[in-house]
DNA sequence: TTAGTGATATCC
DNA sequence: GATATCACTAAA
């Protein structure tokens, strides 16, 4: 198991997303239990003009980690209940991130991030730094395809329809 | 199909 | 200060 470093993130997010699936995310607990789970499905959200992308809104507050360096950690709440794990991808100021979307036992990015015990306070950190969270690489391959993202009806046509979530093939 | 939940952005 | 929106989940 190696721990991804800089250079791996330091790509494009649609090179990042696809090399992150199969992938093993790992968790240190403060009782000094670690959880692994292998991630089996991302999405890449891309730029300003991409109207998915929450960065397409402009650059704010919330907006403003996509902006940052490739590795940082983008932890958001959803519908007031649900906290959802990005990495950002690429260079500074391009903002561009890839959302961890399922893994192997936990399906849905809600359930995985609760397994993981992750909420807002691992917002700003960095996957290659972080003493608690990381994610590492095994040797493992798996099969992919490719599908639309999910629950983005509003980004429009053409956003809608990029193949820009990944997944791994079972079987 | 729908309720539940709260941060965020936007509009007064 | 008020309101609308939202990269979801569980229950039915």
């Amino acid at each position: 198991m190696v721990r991804l470093d800089g250079t791996f993130f330091h790509r494009d997010c649609l090179e990042v997303a696809p090399d992150l699936v199969g992938k093993v995310i790992c968790r240190r607990l403060p009782d000094g239990t670690i959880l692994q789970e292998r991630i089996a499905e991302t999405e890449a959200y891309r730029g300003t003009e991409d109207l998915a992308c929450h960065a397409s809104k402009g650059r704010t507050p919330r907006t403003e980690l996509l902006y940052r360096e490739s590795g940082v950690i983008y932890v958001y709440l959803c519908y007031g209940m649900h906290w959802l794990m990005n990495v950002i991808t690429g260079e500074p100021e391009q903002p561009q991130g890839v959302l961890i979307r399922a893994g192997e036992v936990h399906s849905g990015p809600a359930k995985l991030t609760r397994y993981l015990q992750i909420d807002r306070s691992f917002n700003g950190g960095s996957f290659v730094t972080h003493p608690d969270l990381w994610i590492a690489d095994d040797g493992f391959r798996p099969a992919l395809r490719t599908d639309v993202r999910v629950g983005i009806d509003y980004a429009g046509e053409y956003w809608k329809n990029r193949p820009w979530r990944w997944i791994a093939d079972k079987g």
